[in-house]
DNA sequence: CTTAGCTGTAATGTGATATATTACAACCAT
DNA sequence: ATGGTTGTAATATATCACATTACAGCTAAG
């Protein structure tokens, strides 16, 4: 199984308020255009990322805002603001009822749940590693580097 | 959305065989019981094992047995044995039509993608540190710490 | 050599979930 | 007040995880 598509659209978002904060009216259905889905599926997400305290919105008026900097929002903000996973279950779906009367089932969760959580952090920690100010930089870079490319 | 089941299902299963191989006759019925799931699931998995060399069966007869020794098997080995994730498609989906007339859109995949593999390298490389071997022996110590807490 | 017990696997059902889409009320700027 | 936008509910559809039934193929034990 996969973890959904809107934590990157939540990423493309983020870059793309910034990028084109100053050229573009950036409205729901221009992002849409952006990343090529539905722009409700836009408006869900930036709800959720305005819940999580990232960006600002407002209605009738186009155009969101982001209330961070860009070097204070991580990959890991927006993976759990978009709800990437349930923060109750867990990354890994344990089965749900080892039978308490074998001695594997019933002490197969305490031997293994803490190495699971630990598998799962270690993902996070490295979401928690790149900035929207590294996500945004780099964007900028492959353009510049696609004009140098058509002067050659 | 998370890893399915048949990952814990694939740990309990190898560690059932080991921990019962003297004592009981482990065919998929009784794998069944101690799991809490439809024989016919572990009999999947169990193929998925036997594909990965990790398990071999016979037909008629009844009974798994393992064709690695304990500790040259990974919770990671079981984690791919069993499909827990595509492995052309990754972790995490990534939004399939980002417009490429944008230059976000067109570039947010050169910029994201590796950060994504190695957020999910780095939870698989915990996976790999640990060995059924750990696991059957923390098996072990739990059901022994069971009996001294009898006795108290 | 027959029979009981087991495995391998196909076929089908069901519920959950991701994403798409329509619709519309609430709201703001002009 | 009106045009453009957001927030959100409601609904549809496809996909997937897991459950379940069914049965052919195999093996060991009598």
């Amino acid at each position: 199984m996969q973890i959904g598509s809107k934590f990157t659209i939540g990423v493309h978002i983020i870059t793309a308020i910034d990028y084109f904060k100053d050229v573009d009216r950036v409205n729901s259905e221009f992002l849409a255009g952006s990343i090529g889905v539905n722009p409700v599926i836009v408006r869900t997400v930036i709800s959720q990322l305005r819940e999580a305290g990232i960006v600002q919105t407002q209605r009738g008026s186009s155009g969101a805002e982001l209330t961070k900097r860009l070097d204070e929002i991580t990959l890991y903000d927006i993976y759990i603001a978009v709800g990437s996973v349930d923060t109750e279950e867990g990354l890994f779906h344990f089965h749900e009822q080892p039978n308490p009367d074998c001695p594997v089932g019933r002490n197969i969760h305490k031997v293994l749940d803490q190495r699971l959580i630990d598998a799962q952090k270690a993902m996070e920690e490295k979401l928690r590693s790149t900035t929207l100010a590294d996500i945004v930089e780099d964007t900028r870079q492959a353009v510049d580097n696609e004009s140098n490319e058509e002067k050659e």
